[in-house]
DNA sequence: CTACATGCAAACCGTTTGCACCCTA
DNA sequence: TAGGGTGCAAACGGTTTGCATGTAG
């Protein structure tokens, strides 16, 4: 029962265990695509779970704050996507038409920021990095 | 005069010759990193064209779909920003705290894009990274 | 002269907030 | 029982839109 993970990882964040915090987590971490707020809401309540949706914002926040999740902007989208942070480095390559986003373990950067942090005196934090293009199946439509 | 490029530029993508339309490319030619709405708005009436606020939305989406300018969605920025698309291929360095925007030229991804093209059968039109951390004077600031 | 560009104000939509109430620890 | 979590509704801020008017080609 992973839920219990969940609820020891709040714990350990000084955060209270909630249903709404514990199902957000649980929802995210099952994904293996970022998902918008909406979505989240809907899956939550498919669950049996009637909250507002400020309460969703809300633990949101919260989770990003705590490095628990993490907060996306994506190309052609006017809202946010969150997803479970996992150990594993990812980046996404996405699909202009139909939206997909398949994700892609290995990371073509290397040892570039540590390079660019030498270069530049920066002190590095992150990257982020998203491919586009057509998926087979949206690639051949379009061909056609 | 570099307007005149513009005015033929504007011309061949099929677009009236607009004052509005001139100045934000201009506007945007000028500046080397990419400018929220608001900034755009401002230079343009510095500039002496008074336009409404909707005026340069719609100019922005038109140059976006003539391909003329870019959209770029950024990490703790809840609204859009633009930049001149050039020939160049460029990343930027974003400071999180003064968000300061810091171009680098050589893109790290080198040729992986063919390499993913090939793996996953996607066709691949092109990718975003932005690199995030702390600029030198930033970072001396935050570390004392 | 006509199709496209603009101004204005209202609508929109994702997100945030204030406040009263509730519940976990 | 205290301090954080939640619901509700209103506010907010960036962006879009409908419609009447203006203007480039």
């Amino acid at each position: 029962m992973k839920n219990i993970n969940f609820i020891d990882c709040l714990k350990q964040k000084g955060l209270k265990n909630t249903k709404c915090r514990v199902l957000v987590l649980d929802v995210l971490e099952q994904s293996n695509q970022p998902i918008p707020v909406e979505k989240i809401y809907l899956y939550l309540s498919k669950r049996g779970l009637m909250v507002s949706i400020s309460t969703v914002y809300r633990t949101l926040e919260t989770l990003v704050e705590k490095n628990l999740i993490t907060k996306l902007n994506l190309i052609g989208e006017d809202k946010a996507f969150f997803e479970y942070k996992r150990i594993e480095h990812k980046h996404y390559l996405i699909c202009l038409s139909c939206k997909k986003m398949q994700a892609f373990e290995n990371c073509p950067l290397g040892n570039y920021e540590e390079f660019l942090q030498k270069e530049t005196n920066y002190d590095i934090s992150g990257h982020k990095l998203d491919i586009y293009g057509y998926c087979p199946k949206c690639k051949k439509i379009k061909n056609t």
